[in-house]
DNA sequence: TTAAGCGGAGCGAACGTTCATTCCAGACCT
DNA sequence: AGGTCTGGAATGAACGTTCGCTCCGCTTAA
C-alpha cells in the first residue's frame, strides 16, 4: 500500500462518516475535512454528492465479490461450497463494519432500488459462484426446488441479521457458534 | 372508523411520504400539505420531526405485534405456531407496504439502533409470542440449541427480504410458495 | 542555467436553496 | 368576549455546489 491518493483519502472518509452517520450525517464539508481536502477538491473526483455514493458503492461490491472468489473450492461438493462463501461474507462483514453497515444503508435508499433492479433484470454477472451453486444444486436434488430469490432470502437473510446483532454487540458469534447457524442454513436449503 | 383526527391525519401523511421517499425527501412542510393542516400545526401534536417519526413507529409497532397476536393458535403444537407467525407477518407485511417500508428505513438509522439496544436490555416484553415459541421449543428439544437471538434470525431473516423483494416485483410469493417457504425456515431451526 | 510562462490541482469563502421551527394574525369555538 | 386552535409567512441554520484565486511542477526560450 503506497500513501493513498486524494480520491482514495476522500472514499474512504466518504465510508467512516456515511457508516457510522448516515448519508445526512455526512455533510460534504465534513468529508472534505476527514479526508484533509478542501470542499471544493471533492468535486474535481466526483461530479455530485450522489456519484461519490454510488462509486463508493461500487468499489465495495468490488472488493466483497473479490473476498468470496478468493479461496473459493471450484468443483468441491455444494454443501462445502455453501460452507465457505457463507463464511468468508460473514467474517469479511464482521472485519470491516463500515463496509456493512454503508452496503445497508446503500440498499434502503433510493440508490439501492434502482440498484437491484438492474442486478436483475441485466446480464447475470458472469461470475457468481452463489448463484451457479443454486442452480446446481436445485438441478442435482441437492436442494429445494425454490426460486432463486428465495434460496438466495434463506441463505443469506439470516447472514445479515446476524452480523447486524454482532456489528452492536447483542451477540458474540464464535466460530462454533457460526459453524451451527451455517449448517442451520443449509438444513433450510437442502431437500 | 370515524373521521381520522389531526393527528391522525400526520401521521399518515407521514408514513406515506418517508416510506415512500426515505427521511430526507419527507419535508415538515410537505407532510403538512399532504396531512391538509398547516406547517405548524404538527408542532401542536409532535414536539420536534424527531418525535413524530419515533411515535410512529411505536403505532406502526403496536398494530403488527396486535396482528401477530390476534388468532393466535396458543396451545397448538410449536410447529403450527410458527407458521401462523411467519404466515400473519408475511400477509400483513404485504398488505401494508408503508408500514414495511417504513420499519426498514427506521431500522437502518440512528433510531434503530438505540430502539434495538433498549428492546434487548428492558424487560422482554411480557407478551412475545416469538420468544416463548423458541424458549419452549428449545427445552422440549424440537429445536436446535442455538441462542435466541440466532434463532430468530434464521426464522425471520429470510422473511423480511423476501418482502423486500416482493415490493420490489422481483417475485410473486403465492400461497403454495408462502407455505413451502416457511417448511424450509422451519428445516432451519428444528433440530 | 536561469527565468518567464503555463496549466491543472487545490482551496475555501460565498451563493442560492432547502429545511425545521417559530410566531402571530385571524378563525373558531363556548 | 375570552380563550384556544390553526395556517402559513418569516426566520435562521445547514447544506450542496460554484468560482476565482493560489500554488507548484514542468516546459520553453534565451
Amino acid at each position: 500500500m503506497k500513501t493513498p491518493t486524494k480520491r482514495d483519502e476522500i472514499l474512504q472518509a466518504a465510508l467512516e462518516l456515511i457508516a457510522e452517520h448516515g448519508f445526512h450525517g455526512a455533510p460534504m464539508a465534513m468529508i472534505a475535512e476527514k479526508a484533509g481536502v478542501g470542499a471544493g477538491t471533492i468535486y474535481r473526483y466526483f461530479e455530485t454528492k450522489d456519484v461519490l455514493i454510488r462509486q463508493l458503492f461500487e468499489e465495495l461490491k468490488a472488493k466483497i465479490m473479490a473476498a468470496l472468489l478468493a479461496g473459493h473450492p471450484t468443483g468441491k461438493p455444494a454443501r462445502e461450497r455453501f460452507s465457505h462463501l457463507w463464511k468468508v461474507l460473514f467474517r469479511y462483514l464482521v472485519a470491516n463494519p463500515l463496509h456493512h453497515r454503508y452496503m445497508e444503508q446503500y440498499h434502503n435508499s433510493p440508490y439501492g432500488v434502482a440498484q437491484h433492479r438492474d442486478r436483475l433484470l441485466n446480464k447475470p454477472d458472469e461470475q457468481d459462484p452463489i448463484r451457479s451453486l443454486f442452480e446446481e444444486g436445485i438441478e442435482q436434488q441437492i436442494l429445494k426446488d425454490l426460486p432463486i430469490m428465495v434460496m438466495f432470502s434463506l441463505a443469506f437473510g439470516p447472514l445479515f441479521g446476524l452480523i447486524q446483532d454482532q456489528l452492536n454487540g447483542f451477540i458474540e458469534m464464535d466460530d462454533a457458534l457460526i459453524e451451527k447457524t451455517v449448517g442451520a442454513c443449509w438444513d433450510g436449503l437442502k431437500r
